[in-house]
DNA sequence: CTTGACCTTCCAGTTACTGGAAGGCATATG
DNA sequence: CATATGCCTTCCAGTAACTGGAAGGTCAAG
């Protein structure tokens, strides 16, 4: 496999996958041309790393997380306590959100939005 | 004042305000020593700024705001588009990680999480 | 006169890619 | 055989919004 067919397969661009590559995660074999060759067990770690990204996984976690996938010996309580540390930074980013958009729809409901310069918006954050 | 005085007051360090100097949002004088010295206005930008980038406007958001800020003759509709777009992807973002909290939260109830290596956060992420 | 708290500039690093240039390779067509 | 196209390669630079640190100047107190 190519380059081009992982990326369409794993879901990546084939950009991320150099940079995946720079970085450690996969280490594809080389054709005589030069170009990248990937196995299927690559294919997989990519398809992983993608998933894993969309759930929100920084690299780190993801370096952590593609050791446990490969390791045999695991414990799954490693990755439970990964994940869940995840977990707790969603929710804290969520809990931080809301409070931004409760203070922001406030200031908005009391904006009239005309072409008049009053504006609660820019007073409040002047304040 | 100088930076000192000044971030106490806005409650930004030191170094963002050199920062948003040099990215032009606040042109303080300089005293003979070389020292950065600020006026009240300037002071008040940089509260401003501070609340503003605490509730998730971007650095250019907050150039078209400060904009607006100091515009006497504007329009409170202008400020409550901005605030209005911003409001938005604030709450795509709160859905994005609300979907992912859901997902890894539901991986995360189904890992026995013991020294077994079998788990389905794992099984999951390679599919 | 020295100490410590300020202040200055400049350079580099962070996160996770992304864009683009310059050029080599593969395949199909005229 | 020439060429067009669509792959592929490397390398460099840029993004967002700071942050850390080094090297060195300044100021007030004791």
């Amino acid at each position: 496999m190519n380059i081009g067919d992982v990326a369409h397969r794993s879901g990546l661009p084939a950009k991320t996958i150099r940079y995946y590559e720079d970085i450690g995660f996969v280490k594809p074999l080389r054709d005589a041309n030069g170009y990248r060759v990937f196995q299927d067990k690559e294919l997989h770690k990519l398809t992983f790393l993608n998933r894993a990204r969309a759930l929100g996984f920084t690299i780190e976690d993801c370096r952590a997380l593609l050791a446990l996938y490969e390791d045999e010996t695991r414990s799954s309580a490693d990755v439970k306590r990964i994940a869940n540390e995840h977990l707790q930074q969603i929710d804290s980013k969520i809990a931080n959100l809301k409070a931004m958009r409760n203070t922001l729809s406030h200031l908005i409901e009391e904006c009239v939005g005309d072409h008049r310069p009053d504006c609660p918006i820019l007073e409040d954050l002047g304040k």
